[in-house]
RNA sequence: GGGCCCGUAGCUCAGUCGGUAGAGCAACGCACUUUUAAUGCGUGGGUCGCAGGUUCGAUUCCUGCCGGGCUCACCA
């Protein structure tokens, strides 16, 4: 027998002792006067003689951490919202009952006590406890009390325990539920109201990626768990919901890393009679005010640099090759290197006689080209915030065409948000032309057909809503973990994610935790 | 999917140049009415991830598999 089963054997019979001195094996409620928190914060400043007179009566309740018994009295300290106080506990205050079932008492546990705050002799805040109420026993033992869980896969598979034993974990979570609630305040505050549209899309659009596949039976069809949000949030603008916004899960199928996971959160918000410009500035304020909200302060700290979410620097994307081309490659080069097909493929060349090597395929789109120059000569070093905007239409297809005539045909109104390395969001003036639409999708048709899966499929139905009319509009999406990550400098998308995805035990490995009496 | 690394007690980790394993905490028993890594004395606990191979003998060496981490590719 595993001794994690004997343990449980064992508190299951200290459990049948709590119930015969009168407890209740699994009560109802406990009525408590103060939080640990509470407690803390109100009388952590208080001296032993502030407490003496008159004496401070409280209850409070929260689970063991660690607990000391020395013959008919004994200590033990209770956390609650990641936060601990001591109690003292004598044989003669609590009586012979009370006493025995502190003896009876496991480090995990859940208790109530009632008494009044003092000093000890070492000066800590701590309740001399007067009444003991059993809440709930933990029947597997907790992971020890120094370094706590460090196992990585244990601490995603039982967050439950992770959560218990390290308070920073707790701390990271919070300030996920702070981003959440800034940014929903921040849009509200701005006139944007909170919308939900369906998870479960006949046609898997609004974003370049491999859904799942699901089934409806009754209907007999074959659905696409969301990978956007994005062309549902548009035909809402049609209807003339002007600023809507959806917080909410997208769902693709492809690689699990520490910057992915198959189920992420997106923030997506749409503004009609806002171009990418105004999205910029309006993304700005977003991002300042949700780092303030979060941390205080608008610079974050991210795997050992300053992130400085107050000022977000703006180059359009070929600005960006330019300014990081490196000096291995020759010179840098300039705007008129990106306008053909041979001057680009020029360029791939010459980076990749001297550097990790772009994959090159001559039959791709130019703009599918420039794209990787991008994300290989730039992307790496776009630490600090930037927006990095026009982008090829070519990978682009719900975004307008350039406004300039010299760049129309080849360029849009699109930008990304890049911050620590990682890319947080994607905005542009949102396409409101029915029939360039469907030139793209057929576009993106030919791309498919030219063997690319994660093409855009044809939507009529979104073709339809623009043709009543979309007005000028300017939509974005934002990751929320990976925002997430940056303010609380966490390195893996896992350690925002309460229960990010895991491949599942077997059944045969999965250890089965026997409750049936008396088994062994 | 590729590369590198990891898997030993409930937890955190040692260790065995191949002879079936240890520590601390946790657990159990006794003592102890201001401790806090409480203390002192004593006790129990392991198919060394799984399956093959080599060997007189494998937790150790080899192969495969399972699970995980990092990384590359794809992507947000």
């Amino acid at each position: 027998m595993a001794l994690d089963q004997k343990i449980y054997e064992l508190r299951k019979d200290k459990l049948k002792q709590i119930e015969a001195l009168g407890q209740s094996a699994y009560p109802y409620r406990y009525e408590t006067t103060h939080s640990i928190p509470q407690i803390l914060g109100e009388f952590s400043a208080k001296t032993a003689q502030d407490l003496e007179s008159p004496k401070v009566n409280v209850s409070i309740a929260g689970r063991i951490m660690s607990i000391r018994v020395q013959g008919k009295a004994g200590f033990a300290h209770l956390q609650q919202d990641g936060k601990r106080l001591q109690i003292y506990v004598r044989l003669d205050f609590v009586g012979e009952k009370g006493f025995q079932l502190y003896k009876l008492l496991d480090i995990g546990d859940y208790i109530g006590v009632k008494g009044y705050l003092f000093r000890t002799r070492t000066n800590e805040l701590t309740i001399h406890v007067e009444e003991i109420t059993f809440l709930v026993k933990d029947l597997l033992p907790l992971p020890e009390k120094w370094h706590g869980l460090q196992d990585v896969e244990t601490r995603y598979r039982r967050r439950y325990v992770d959560l218990t034993m390290n308070p920073e974990v707790r701390e990271v979570f919070i300030k996920r539920a702070k981003v959440v609630q800034s940014m929903r305040h921040f849009l509200d505050a701005h006139g944007f109201v909170e919308v939900e549209t369906p998870m479960m899309h006949p046609i898997a659009g609004g974003a370049v990626a491999k859904p799942f596949i699901t089934h409806h039976n009754t209907l007999d069809v074959d659905l696409y768990l969301r990978i956007a949000p994005e062309l549902y949030l548009k035909r809402l603008v049609v209807g003339g919901m002007d600023r809507v916004y959806e917080i909410n899960r997208n769902f693709r199928n492809e690689g699990i890393s520490t910057q992915h996971n198959p189920e992420f959160t997106m923030l997506e918000f749409y503004m009609a009679y806002a171009d990418y410009r105004d999205m910029m500035d309006f993304t700005a304020q977003m991002l300042a005010q949700i780092a303030i909200d979060v941390n205080g302060t608008a610079m974050a700290h991210f795997n050992g640099q300053e992130v400085d979410f107050g000022n977000i620097q703006r180059l359009t994307m070929r600005e960006a090759v330019i300014k990081f081309w490196p000096e291995n490659a020759g010179p840098k080069p300039d705007m008129d290197d990106f306008s053909s097909a041979e001057k680009i493929a020029a360029l791939v060349h010459r980076y990749n006689a001297a550097n990790p090597h772009i994959p090159y395929d001559p039959t791709a789109p130019d703009g599918k080209t420039i794209a990787e120059l991008f994300e290989f000569v730039a992307e790496p070093h776009l630490i600090q915030p930037t927006f990095i905007y026009d982008f090829p239409l070519a990978i682009s297809p719900l975004s307008k065409n350039k406004r300039e005539p010299e760049e129309n045909a080849n360029w849009v109104e699109r930008f990304e948000i890049f911050a620590g390395g990682l890319e947080i969001g994607n905005a542009f003036s949102e396409l409101n032309d029915p029939e360039e639409q469907r030139r793209r999708f057929e576009q993106q048709l030919s791309e498919r057909a030219r063997g690319d899966e994660e093409a855009h499929q044809m939507d009529e139905d979104y073709i339809r809503a623009l043709s009543y009319g979309l007005p000028p509009t300017a939509g974005e999406g934002v990751g929320i973990d990976r925002l997430t990550m940056l303010l609380t400098d966490s390195r893996s998308i896992r350690d925002v994610i309460l229960f990010p995805l895991l491949r599942p035990l077997n059944r045969e490995e999965e250890e089965k935790i026997d409750v049936t009496e008396g088994s062994k």
